[in-house]
DNA sequence: CGGAATCCGCCACGATACTG
DNA sequence: CAGTATCGTGGCGGATTCCG
């Protein structure tokens, strides 16, 4: 089964059927967190966005995805699976031809999905203008640090230069008692 | 820097604007998907999600979330601040106090990520149960197979069982010979 | 064609220690 | 308190091979 959800030992149960949705925050890193993790994954948004549209074989899947392993999209789609989000549907035929679509669940994380994206797409421009002004601030600091380096590096080989003549004279002056 | 955005070769570029939103499927490997792999992320989510209700200092938020990790959770804030959704203030006092919270644009996001975690605590019984009856098909698959092979072993055992003995009576036959 | 199994590189994450 | 730097490691993900 190579690597499954390996039901964690941090399930914290779902003992309280009713709480506070504005204090989701400290105890969700149970069951929520871990199903997040997965649907939010690269992959399963991509396999989930193309099936919404039509059922799909394998293969067909692969093609669109294109940057996918076949490894990966085997797994995803057994993920998505067990998660009881799209459905197998197997044609006994030669050769074999195995359909994936949306179940009426995976259905309605569709729309939601696509609300994420939409944020995304939407702010795409701030995000990357915030970026670069982000990036640009670090790189300037990073500059003065340098250039305030290389100041107190010149003003160290200064006084070592200073201190190194006087100790000639120095010992020069030792050296006759 | 350590590991930053990695601006990846894959940059597919905003060249085009106006794309056709029912097909952001192909070539969404370009900043939606990075963008939405930062914010999915699950580290992210638990600091959006908390900070909506109020700013927050660094430790502060390290009890809460409780299982992160300093590493993490400063790599988490950077990352947030570099995309403009959440804002760093500094206090310049003894000790040293910053305090982190959702800049408007991490106020947007907050809606629709509270979306998303609603849509995950209404549908998590119905995700857990078909998890559950996905593995016990598996189980039940496997268990089967077992049964199979465990028939085939007993099978074989029997045919070379009989095999040795006619084979020792045929050599006993020969011998004379 | 639709996978499952194996090998493996790589990096993301966690734990620890150190700085200011 | 609020981080950064360093190291060790698990597992994610890709490439390849084989099966039904």
């Amino acid at each position: 089964m190579e690597d499954g959800t390996s039901k964690s030992p941090g399930y914290c149960g779902d003992t309280a059927d009713l709480y506070d949705v504005l204090q989701w925050d400290t105890r969700q890193d149970c069951e929520v967190r871990q199903i997040l993790d997965r649907i939010a994954d690269k992959w399963s948004l991509l396999v989930i966005a193309l099936l919404d549209q039509q059922s799909l074989r394998f293969t067909e899947l692969r093609r669109r995805i294109d940057g996918i392993s076949q490894r990966m999209l085997a797994r995803t789609l057994r993920h998505l699976e067990r998660d009881g989000l799209v459905s197998r549907t197997v044609h006994p035929s030669v050769p074999p031809r195995v359909d994936y679509e949306l179940t009426p669940l995976g259905a309605t994380l569709h729309h939601t999905i696509r609300a994420l994206v939409t944020w995304t797409e939407e702010h795409q421009r701030e995000i990357a203008y915030a970026r670069s002004a982000y990036d640009a601030r670090v790189a300037a600091e990073q500059e003065a640090m340098e250039r305030e380096a290389a100041q107190r590096d010149a003003i160290a080989r200064e006084v070592l230069a200073a201190g190194a003549a006087r100790v000639t004279r120095t010992s020069a002056d030792s050296r006759p008692r």
